[in-house]
DNA sequence: ACTGGCACTCGACCCAGACGAGTGCCAGTC
DNA sequence: GACTGGCACTCGTCTGGGTCGAGTGCCAGT
């Protein structure tokens, strides 16, 4: 059905179009690839591919541009690894020496992934369900509020306000102590069962500020697996093409709405491998223009998060693929040590 | 100069091009506002008013739009203030309860200042020199590692980790002890002051860690003054107009600089009041075809921070300015309160 | 000081024609 | 049977000319 050089044809069909965002005629691609056959053999084999739905024509009297279905076909089977740049290798590997704290190292990845790529950028913050509890903190805030913090193995840092009438600051030091020893140490995951069966183990006087700050607890245990993510390099957008309200709007829209996004990167979560949605492959309808790159990151098979960038589908995705990868690649190792 | 009628008719200009996005003549001007003259008369005033670089033909066979200039004397004498419909004056009144944290307040004020004006908002996390520092915590992260946190009276919580080799869980806690003697509810002006005599005074075993400790103090501090921006309602460029490459993508880049943004709304500093920047008269050129409609919000002239809108400069002044406005004193009211 | 009239400008719109890139098909060749 | 050269055809883009009309500036008249 797809000999070979149907395939090679699609490939240069792509390649083509990727980097002159013009449809591609069999004249021209004969010219510029070497295929070693005549432009009237090349477009009978764009019949063939047109038939089966990996390429299309926007009008009669143009060439052939890619559909989703022919990116899906270069990507799985015929898209060689571009390796990395020297200078783009140098910019991954030096971007996060120097990062401050959790907050500088997310955001630095996110700009640095626009760049590399010249896409939207979407990096989300990591977390672990497999991540443990490394403090608690409760600090008075003056009258009967207090501040309940948790910080866990990763450097997060949440905090809650809650309202606690007449504790004294002896019984807040002993609620700290209580807290710290059942919880320290533990994964996030199991804080929530230990703080449930702590709760009756109170000594009266505590028990009625225990459950306030426990179910503050709950909370940020709560929301604490659901991260935020970033978004950089908006400005790419522009070069997306010339329909801007129709276009772009729907994805700037798409991009305001962390819950979408984190979706979006959940459902990319295999860590090494980059996966890669083609336009409507996308659940979202409002990305259905665009393809997403993304790719988990982690340590040793343990996955904290998801980064990835969102651009339109003619892309270059061999070396937008390289990019994520590394990114990610590069950012699990970092906070692994950090 | 510009007698009364002319100025009638500037604004007339302003408020039909707002409205319409196109260059109003002089007919459907006397048309549309009873001005009790007639076309020629008002094509007088329009010369007039063109002579004084108040309005500007695109091309000379077109109505007139107003400048920069025109804007400025609309906004400084003719405008208006335009009451907010009791559908923002609920909304405004009601967006915040509920909110969690600090992070939660700023991203619902950005959600709704970019809702209710229809605009790209623009909001600045609350910072007070004036404020004082609740709370120093001090966590052992394991190793040699330390995790100082620092709590504002505005509940803004701060973390940065350091290195301190060999230091145990006691000499931890009474650096602690010592740190929030010295610091607790000083104003974060005075502590950095505090921390540079506090270094001679701590006992030999302490010195060593409390010089890392107060050097990420400082650092904290120092972040802490200049803080960040949030963005919201980007997809309302795309009614920006047709030029997107040259137009919206400057726009999308100052966006993306914090730094430009903090000094944008920094100099916006006057609570209570709304400050408005006409295309020109912004320093940044990326932003000179657009306004900057901003105000500082705080409490009893105390200045935490500022917000405000980003658009086109044909943006409806009089409401703009009213919902920022409002805005900005909900926000204070409630920070000043919650 | 205002108005009605008039000549003028110039962008927007429409139409027709030329151009050319690209196609599909077919008969011919290796 | 696979490939090729040739050819008629399609159709979007570009160009130029012509019309239309909104809007202007000016001037003479009230």
């Amino acid at each position: 059905m797809l000999d070979d050089r149907k395939l090679q044809v699609l490939r240069a069909i792509v390649s083509d179009y990727v980097s002159s965002q013009e449809p591609v005629g069999s004249k021209a691609l004969v010219e510029r690839h070497n295929l070693g056959v005549s432009p009237a053999t090349v477009r009978n084999d764009m019949a063939v591919l047109e038939d089966e739905g990996y390429i299309t024509q926007p009008h009669t009297s143009a060439g052939r541009i890619p559909t989703d279905k022919g990116y899906r076909l270069f990507i799985d089977r015929l898209a060689g690894v571009k390796p990395l740049s020297p200078a783009e290798r140098r910019a991954i590997s030096t971007f996060l020496s120097g990062a401050l704290d959790l907050d500088d190292v997310v955001g630095r990845t996110v700009r640095l992934l626009a760049q590399v790529t010249r896409q939207v950028a979407i990096v989300q913050y990591p977390v672990l369900s497999s991540a443990s509890v490394r403090h608690v903190e409760l600090v008075s805030l003056g009258g009967d509020r207090v501040l309940v913090i948790m910080i866990s193995s990763t450097g997060k840092v949440d905090q809650r306000p809650v309202e606690v009438p007449g504790i004294t600051e002896d019984e807040l030091a002993q609620l700290r102590g209580i807290l710290n020893a059942a919880l320290a140490g533990t994964s996030l995951a199991d804080a929530a069962a230990a703080l449930g069966t702590l709760d009756d183990q109170l000594p009266p006087p505590l028990s009625a500020a225990g459950t306030q700050v426990s179910s503050a607890l709950l909370e940020i245990l709560g929301t604490s697996t659901s991260t935020r993510v970033v978004v950089g390099g908006v400005p790419n957008l522009t070069r997306f093409g010339a329909e801007f309200e129709t276009t772009v709007k729907p994805v700037l829209e798409a991009l305001e709405e962390q819950v979408v996004l984190l979706k979006l990167l959940g459902e990319a979560a295999t860590p090494g491998d980059v996966t890669v949605r083609v336009g409507h492959e996308n659940p979202y309808r409002e990305l259905q223009t665009t393809s997403l790159v993304a790719s988990a990151y982690g340590s040793d098979g343990d996955i904290w998060a998801s980064l990835g960038v969102v651009g339109p589908t003619r892309m270059d995705y061999p070396s937008t693929m390289a990019s994520v990868r590394a990114v990610a690649r590069y950012v699990g190792r970092f906070l692994a040590e950090g």
